[in-house]
DNA sequence: CCTCCACCGGAAAGCCGGGTCA
DNA sequence: TGACCCGGCTTTCCGGTGGAGG
């Protein structure tokens, strides 16, 4: 009899390594960075030393290498130093999650917790005892500590100053042991938004990372099919297609590798022994559906009505909207849900959201005598029906939907 | 050249739900 | 159990502003 697990058996796979297409996989060798990776090897060689190396801040895009080329420098800096018997350690704390004071004291302080230490809790003592636990185990520790700050703009706000105050005096108050600081930041203003003085005592030397071009994705690409796919499954114009794809929109590698991914599985759904550009092309598509589902769903509830009274104006032929066509539309919607509207202020911040999270088009404009405002259109892809998917088990939307519907009609 | 609109957006403060600690 | 702390989200306050129209 067949089993239902036939058909998906693994044996004539395309993939021979699916490793080499997670997001996490560092490869053994680093391409394309060859002059960040010098200008940061320069720097952290006198950690082998015992000195303090030279605080970094790396600038660049998403999927330029950043913490990739960090990653691999570090790992190479720690086999080099337990060769020559030197003490260095790196930490690394994702600030996209790890973004507050209290919390990123507490994740270096947490890699350096031995049997005995007492356990911080992820909240409730006050920032500064934290902060001199963690430099009394880094003292304990000794040697040279490099604290890696991935997505490190994500710290730039107000409250934050005082980590980067505390970090940058790690030095003066250390006895047994050094710190320098490896910042890697998406925003390349971000260092404007640091206090003056706070910045020049970091005087870090920054590093910049620029997008890949279409032949370097490609290059990468080929790279990761050599060890990830099956020998005569590809070819080298496909790959070419996929970066070309990937440059013109973002030039990120991770997004590149991702795409090369879906398309391979699309191409075993397909059963077919080569991935074809049909494939890219309709992984491409999914891709991106994917990415604006998640989002949709994830969205809080205010956001979502929102959301969805940018998408009830445009169906409704509104031409163009502005923040103040949105904020009707939203009071509208959130009297019918019978839910209290937040401010327009607020509104407006949940606008600039969208704009960054490209599920919007926002534009500042100024209409003289009728003063200034922002002009606003969706830029959800076609096939998407995002309301369907933010009513999902959610009355409130469904309520404000219909109503606002029926409102807007008899207008 | 000046006014003035309809917002913008930074800063600060408040609220609230989670937590620790003595 | 009350004092205290953290962090996310929100409101409040308010100075700032590009450019059409007078």
């Amino acid at each position: 009899m067949a089993n239902i697990f036939d058909a998906a058996s693994r044996k004539n796979s395309v993939f021979i390594d699916r490793r080499v297409f997670d997001p996490h996989h560092s490869p053994s060798t680093f391409n394309h960075r060859d002059s960040q990776i010098r200008t940061m090897v320069m720097n952290l060689a006198d950690a082998l030393e015992g000195h303090i190396p030279g605080n970094m801040i790396l600038y660049g895009p998403s999927g330029t290498g950043k913490t990739a080329a960090t990653r691999f420098v570090a790992q190479q800096l720690e086999e080099r130093a337990q060769i020559i018997g030197s003490r260095v350690y790196t930490h690394e704390i994702n600030c996209q999650h790890v973004n507050t004071r209290y919390r990123v004291l507490h994740g270096i302080s947490e890699t350096l917790r031995e049997s005995g230490d007492q356990v911080i809790p992820f909240t409730g003592w006050p920032a500064d005892r934290v902060l001199s636990e963690t430099i009394r185990r880094m003292d304990r520790q000794g040697g040279v500590h490099i604290l890696i700050l991935d997505e490190m703009d994500q710290l730039a706000s107000r409250s934050e100053d005082q980590l980067l105050y505390d970090l940058t005096s790690l030095n003066v108050l250390l006895k047994q042991s050094r710190a320098s600081i490896i910042g890697i930041s998406n925003d390349i203003g971000f260092t404007d938004k640091i206090p003056g003085p706070i910045r020049s005592r970091m005087s870090a030397e920054d590093i910049i990372f620029s997008p890949y071009s279409s032949n370097e994705l490609s290059q990468i690409l080929v790279e990761r099919a050599k060890v990830g796919l099956r020998k005569g499954s590809w070819e080298e114009v496909t790959m070419r297609f996929c970066a070309d794809l990937s440059a013109k929109e973002h030039g990120d590698a991770r997004r590149a590798i991702d795409l090369l991914r879906v398309s391979t599985l699309r191409a075993e759904i397909a059963q077919s022994e080569t991935i074809e550009i049909e494939h890219i092309q309709s992984a491409h598509k999914q891709v991106e559906h994917e990415r604006v589902i998640g989002l949709l769903q994830g969205l809080p509830l205010h956001q979502k009505l929102t959301l969805t009274s940018i998408i009830i104006n445009e169906r409704n032929g509104v031409l163009t909207q502005t923040t103040g066509t949105i904020w009707e539309t939203y009071v509208q919607a959130c009297n019918l849900a019978g839910m209290k509207p937040l401010t327009s202020r607020s509104l407006s911040s949940i606008i600039n959201g969208f704009h960054s999270a490209s599920l919007a088009h926002v534009k500042n404009v100024s209409l003289g005598r009728r003063g200034r405002t922002k002009h606003v259109s969706s830029l959800l892809p076609r096939g998407i029906d995002a309301i369907r998917i933010m009513c999902e088990n959610n009355d409130a939307i469904n309520l404000a939907v219909n109503g606002t519907y029926k409102l807007q009609r008899r207008l």
